[in-house]
DNA sequence: GTCTATAGCAGGATAGAC
DNA sequence: GTCTATCCTGCTATAGAC
């Protein structure tokens, strides 16, 4: 009854909503069974929250600020090798996998309006990729353009799709999924971050 | 009324019900809307289609029918550069972009059963990559496990990405969408592909 | 804040005429 | 093959008691 409990109840809602929309789809998803599995009653849902659609960009919203909070968090002390870098940022994107499951599935829908999926790869890349994202206000320029293009195609991309992937890609090739994390750590070593260490600081790949 | 004519009522159907998957997802588009759309009546969809998930998996069985045929195709003589190789490949996929992303949704769910996605992608490798698939009866090696996983993670699952988000990426980013495709060209051919020609057994290309 | 009850409608699917 | 009419379930959302 105090803020205590109203909270507890909003992200017991949340927790149990993102569950079963990266289970069965946000459409796929009723809010009948939200409540009966977050062993609420339905009405308290709408109490917590405007309509469906509210529950969803919550979760969206959440997982943006968790992001930020992620790449403005202290580092630690001393350089650390790239390939532990990005062994840290998988670990903490697989305990967000569901919601980027979501957030993936709703920004392949033409009617997808909100941009978080973008917003995401911005952080992404910014923290993990230590490249200096242009800033969004005035024209992005060519190289800009072509900069962000590839951090998120050969980066952004791959390593989210291993982080939503991997069970299912383990489960049908049979593998054992820490072997398929050396594999993936090997192959995006070779590929994504390779070509950064090649051609200096930002990455200028042009003949 | 002809034969012809049913195939012609089907193959509506199949196509509004692709539009508006990929538009709205498979559980946002109702078979009323279909219906409305194709102009047809909702009761012929259940005359050439048992439910709803049998118009699916029509589509999909359909677009993996069309990519085995494109991966079988006649190839033009003499040596394709690896590049113009890559693009035909695009282009084809493009054309296809709309099962594409209702696939892609689909897969992400966790309650998907059907392997598609996956049957897609072994596709689109054994063709475009020309990597050779180790036959998936009986166990599956390390090695091939290993390949298997480089040729998803940092080949087909940025290629695919780059067909079904090439529209909404360029609008975000105010790009031109040959812009685009030219810098995925360039930064698909220094990673994913440069790192086939350092290691020897497969593919030769390299300016 | 949390519940009961229900409005109100849209969805998938079918029966049967033509 | 195509249409009209309809069933009925399950959905989102709200009113109102406690």
């Amino acid at each position: 009854m105090s803020r205590n409990d109203t909270h507890q109840t909003r992200n017991a809602i949340l927790k149990v909503a993102e569950e079963l929309f990266s289970e069965k789809g946000f459409n796929g998803t009723s809010i009948n069974l939200i409540a009966k599995k977050a062993g609420v009653n339905k009405a308290l849902i709408y109490y917590h929250f405007k309509d469906k659609d509210d529950i969803i960009n919550s979760l969206f919203e959440l997982i943006i600020r968790e992001a930020e909070q992620y790449s403005t968090r202290a580092q630690p002390e001393g350089e650390m090798d790239i390939r532990e870098k990005i062994e840290q940022e998988i670990a903490f994107l697989q305990s967000k996998q569901n919601i980027l499951k979501v957030m993936m599935m709703e920004s392949l829908k033409g009617e997808d309006q909100h941009n978080y999926f973008f917003q995401c790869a911005e952080l992404v890349i910014k923290n993990e990729m230590e490249v200096n994202i242009p800033a969004s206000e005035g024209p992005t320029s060519a190289d800009n353009q072509r900069l962000m293009a590839h951090e998120f195609f050969t980066g952004f991309v791959p390593l989210i799709s291993f982080v939503v992937f991997r069970e299912k890609w383990s489960t049908y090739y049979h593998c054992d999924p820490q072997d398929l994390t050396r594999f993936f750590l090997d192959s995006f070593t070779n590929t994504h971050l390779s070509s950064k260490a090649e051609s200096g600081p930002q990455v200028e790949n042009r003949p």
